[in-house]
DNA sequence: GTATTGACCGTAG
DNA sequence: TCTACGGCCAATA
């Protein structure tokens, strides 16, 4: 994938934006999730860190929320309602900067990619 | 090179 | 059942 150098440790930096940007419209994804999907478990953080600093690629990190399925990164958009805007562009339910029937929407990485 | 912070998650009391 | 604390991984100061 022509990712751009990554500076979150190259391989995993690529697998979450990867995965991002797999993730379906209409759907979210947690961070947790992610990390976990890759191997690391509790490094949560570690994601949130790549897109915080990847977020400029054709990353829609709109759609990775937290455990509580609350936009946590909104503030760390362009806009903070660019975030909600986006969610609710794509057909999800946003209410009090938390995703609507979020568990429902949610979309699991081992899941669909099965690995 | 060491210390602190950060878009978090899980377990314990 | 709810609240509080610690742990993990990486980057920046």
């Amino acid at each position: 994938m022509a990712v751009q150098t990554v500076s979150a440790t190259d391989e995993f930096g690529e697998n979450v934006i990867e995965v991002v940007r797999l993730i379906p419209p209409g759907r979210v994804s947690t961070y947790g999730a992610i990390a976990r999907f890759l191997g690391h478990g509790r490094g949560a953080r570690v994601v949130g860190w790549v897109l915080n600093h990847c977020s400029k690629l054709d990353v829609p990190a709109h759609r990775v929320v937290n455990r509580q399925g609350l936009l946590t990164g909104k503030m760390n958009f362009p806009s903070p309602d660019f975030m909600q805007a986006a969610l609710e562009a794509e057909g999800i339910r946003v209410e009090k900067d938390q995703v609507v029937d979020f568990e429902r929407l949610f979309w699991d990485p081992g899941e669909h990619l099965k690995l």
